[in-house]
DNA sequence: AGTTAAACCTGGTTGC
DNA sequence: TGCAACCAGGTTTAAC
């Protein structure tokens, strides 16, 4: 679910909160991917530092009488999100209520159904467990040494589909099965086109292409198909924006052929088959 | 080494 | 109404 807009709007709604806040205790649910790595109860007394984003991973660095004591590595999986309850006693949690820590000013509340989630306790953010996750990651799609250039080189140097680059993350992390769509669309470029075939200019277009939708999804909260919500538990407005996920049958907003959903890399893929090009 | 498929889960929607 | 089949924002892990 959350990619890498939700991702960021969640970051954003608890780093204030968290920076500087102590934790007084942490519950655990259902198991999530991994162990938490961590007897619940070391964490007490531990300082956040606030939130930090990689790709769609969020790291909450703590520290002991100011110096570091390691972090938390969070991911929102397919179905995950975070909730701030500011405050002493945070509600009862649900049963798809997997993670809590309580601080003392506000519980950080993960909310996940499927839990593909994680939560895992790492000593930093360059040794394991966390630095193996993030070792195989790219380039954060907004960062400036991501030149046109750079892109298309690395593209260069791949034959899958450009859809399925795009979605493992290897190249540049940020955009899964939505925004890839969409980023495709925008730059009309077919998904199923491999990576090392796509022209220097087009490349150049799709990076473009790429930000732009981050950024507008972004600037709306992100997107809400069923479970993501803020941190106050709003939702996104993005999904109703969107040109072609979701939207097979539908006629294309460039050039009013039907639009396609195909699967590719094993997710539904929508795309025009008319204006998208090989 | 690079690419593709299987696996992890729950729940909502669709169709018989 | 009941139930099976399919679908959903991700990505590690195993298998070609």
């Amino acid at each position: 679910m959350p990619e890498l807009p939700e991702v960021e709007v969640t970051r954003r709604g608890i780093a204030g909160p968290l920076a500087g806040a102590q934790v007084v205790a942490a519950r655990l649910g259902k198991p999530l991917r991994w162990p938490l790595g961590c007897a619940p109860a070391t964490l007490s007394g531990a300082t956040v530092g606030g939130a930090e984003r990689r790709g769609k991973y969020l790291w909450l660095p703590l520290a002991r009488e100011a110096r570091p004591a390691g972090g938390l590595l969070l991911h929102l999986g397919m179905s995950g999100s975070l909730a701030w309850l500011p405050g002493g006693a945070a509600s009862e949690p649900g049963p798809h209520d997997h993670f809590d820590l309580v601080t003392d000013r506000g519980t950080l509340r993960l909310h996940d159904p499927r839990r593909f989630g994680a939560v895992l306790w790492s000593p930093a953010l360059d040794a394991a467990p966390a630095a193996p996750l993030l070792a195989r990651l790219g380039a954060e799609p907004f960062d400036p040494a991501l030149t046109p250039a750079r892109f298309h080189a690395a593209l260069q140097r791949r034959r899958a589909p450009i859809k399925a680059v795009l979605l493992d993350g290897s190249v540049v992390v940020g955009a899964g099965n939505i925004y890839a769509c969409e980023a495709l669309f925008a730059a009309a470029i077919h998904p199923a086109l491999r990576a090392d075939r796509i022209s220097r200019p087009r490349a150049a277009r799709l990076l473009q292409a790429l930000r732009d939708t981050l950024a507008r999804a972004l600037a709306l909260g992100g997107s809400t198909l069923r479970d993501f919500s803020d941190v106050h538990g709003g939702a996104g407005a993005f999904q109703s924006q969107a040109a072609v996920y979701g939207r097979a049958g539908r006629p294309c907003p460039r050039c009013g052929a039907p639009l396609a959903r195909r699967v590719m890399a094993q997710r539904s893929t929508y795309f025009c088959a008319a204006c998208q090009r090989r």
